[in-house]
DNA sequence: GCGACAG
DNA sequence: ATCTTGTCGC
């Protein structure tokens, strides 16, 4: 299908991808009435932007599956889907491999059309591998929240970029700064924000994401521990 | 032109 | 993204 977007050898070759997988989102729902939903987040050292990338795949209810791949880019703002979607999408095909069931929607750790060519990683996941996607992420890449974002959580104020409302700042928790939850793929802003919600459970971040961060993080010190 | 800049 | 310890509040 579109996997042939993960590898690009150029900033300008990727902008240009960026820009056909901007037009490639579908914004309306499209997903099952119950989705398996997992969370997708990757796990690196310290400051080594060309080492290893750890990703993985977490579901809520299952085992995760992880993949580790060195990234053809250092990172680069605007440009982390290079960076992170093809090891991503190595763990997907894990998981798929595995035998088990497969998500039909990920909860990915950044943004989704919050982005300057409406093309976060999120989206980029999600257009790649064909599958519904959310973007949750921790700070603004562009775009500014108009208003204020209420003190209680639920509570949420647009983000807007160009013209256009491409997330939703959202407080998760009281006293915690708010997330920006945005449409990946095939998910409206509607739905995003109500899953990122409803999979809350207090924190500031979403339970698959979580999931994610900590199994990335588990596969990378298995990495660091069992090489030498 | 200058500054800002997900993970 | 990640490192590190203690400290504060419910």
């Amino acid at each position: 299908m579109s996997r042939d977007w993960l590898s690009v050898a150029t900033l300008k070759e990727a902008t240009i991808v960026q820009r056909m997988i901007g037009e490639r989102i579908e914004t309306a729902d499209r997903l099952p009435p119950a989705p398996r939903v997992a969370g997708a987040d990757v796990s690196m050292k310290w400051r080594d932007s060309m080492g290893p990338v750890h990703a993985a795949i977490a579901p809520v209810d299952g085992p995760a599956a992880t993949a580790t791949a060195i990234p053809p880019f250092p990172y680069v703002p605007g440009y982390l889907g290079f960076r992170e979607v093809p090891v991503l999408a190595m763990a997907w095909d894990r998981m798929a491999a595995s035998g088990g069931p497969v998500p039909d929607l990920l909860i990915v750790d950044g943004h989704g059309r919050a982005h300057p060519r409406r093309a976060g990683v999120a989206s980029h996941l999600g257009v790649a591998l064909d599958v519904p996607t959310i973007g949750c992420a921790k700070t603004l890449l562009c775009g500014m929240v108009e208003g204020e974002v209420g003190p209680d959580p639920g509570d949420r104020a647009p983000v807007v970029h160009g013209g256009e409302v491409v997330a939703m700042a959202l407080r998760m928790r009281a006293r915690a700064a708010p997330v920006y939850v945005g449409i990946g793929h095939r998910v409206s802003l509607e739905t995003a924000v109500d899953w990122v919600l409803r999979l809350g459970g207090g924190r500031r971040l979403p339970l698959p994401v979580r999931l994610a961060h900590d199994a990335a993080n588990a596969a990378r010190r298995l990495a660091e521990a069992e090489r030498s």
